[in-house]
DNA sequence: TGTACATCAGTGAACGCGCGTTCACTGATGTAC
DNA sequence: TGTACATCAGTGAACGCGCGTTCACTGATGTAC
């Protein structure tokens, strides 16, 4: 029947999967743990199973815990940036895409808080010839050309430069104070994120 | 010799501490402690091995590990408290002295990062009557007063609130960017804190 | 001043727990001849 | 087309670990008479 389709062995659990896919399941699901506890309370063991996989499993496709905590890290800066640039692009560009970008970094935070806290918190990897640059650094990329567009002409780099972290600041606490539960996370203070 | 000094008997382990003194002990370890640990990586077992005592006794002075954190919150707003006090009259008030409480609580971040943490995650106790003011928001009540006072005189009490929310994210978002190793925690930065 | 006794802040042993990681293994797949 | 074999992604059992918490206990202190 499915001898020649693409199916795989379900009866062998070393072939349950094509190859990747069980990486990628245990990616997609480290996400959606992350979802509903934080990274500290996160276990190698509890994607496992969840993935329906033994612990031993993982090992084939990450060195350590640490390595698919860093590929959860990745994904989630991806999705960071990607939501700046869309907030940009949708609304137009311009002072209303700056607020956007604003307003979606905290959004972004406020729906992954979880994966938000462990990306701030995590270094890039030691291999990977440090340019001092973090992940969230890189999705910030955008913000501080943004910023460096929106200062008087004659600003200096070193101006540009604290105006970015500034700004950055700025709506990293607004993330954070809401994460935390300091500040409620409603539409009247998420609007009021504008002119940075 | 010392039969009537009121030095206590190191013998018997019942009563190496005055009344209350083990309890002091413990916070003032654990505060110790999170100068070099995260909160999550801090066991009542160190506390309690560091100050020289059996995890059981530390259920003498608390109920569970959680009152035992809690109460390092407490001392910890308190002293974020004191140095936004202390940062204000130093710099004898005004728009000096409101930049100073800025980086006076950035400061503090730096200079309790564990601790720092822990306080804005943990919640009031569900037993003391929550008001919805979190420890941390009550050692801001200070920041909200100078913010009001600080607007233009039409302003509403929304507009004030805002605004006092906006302030501290500022500084609240420098401190946790230069906790997570995503800003260097340099003079240049820290001074550039003003103007709230 | 002496005696009997309740109090209570400590003790050490033990509990069950879930963790990250290692080990020797199994058995389907893909390849060489 | 068939056979022999290396590969490699899974398995379950086991490891040592430190944790928070409970238990029955001990012995100095303070109090009542």
């Amino acid at each position: 029947m499915n001898s020649n389709d693409n199916s795989v062995n379900i009866k062998n659990p070393a072939r349950r999967y094509h190859h990747g896919d069980l990486r990628a399941a245990l990616i997609e699901t480290g996400l959606e743990l992350l979802k509903e506890r934080s990274a500290d309370d996160m276990s190698l063991r509890e994607v496992a199973r969840r993935v329906g996989v033994s612990p031993t499993a993982v090992y084939r496709h990450f060195p350590d815990k640490q390595a698919l905590m860093f590929a959860l890290c990745e994904r989630g800066a991806e999705g960071l940036a990607q939501a700046q640039r869309d907030a940009m692009e949708e609304a137009g560009g311009g002072t209303q895409g700056f607020d956007a970008t604003g307003q979606a970094y905290v959004r972004f935070a406020l729906a992954n808080p979880a994966l938000f806290r462990l990306m701030m918190t995590t270094r890039k990897g030691e291999g990977e010839l440090q340019d001092d640059e973090s992940l969230v650094s890189e999705a910030m990329r955008e913000l501080r050309r943004n910023i460096a567009s929106r200062l008087p002409p004659g600003s200096t780099p070193d101006e540009q430069r604290i105006a970015a972290i500034h700004a950055w600041a700025w709506v990293h606490g607004m993330a954070m104070l809401m994460l935390d539960g300091q500040v409620p996370a409603s539409e009247e203070i998420l609007a009021s994120i504008r002119r940075g």
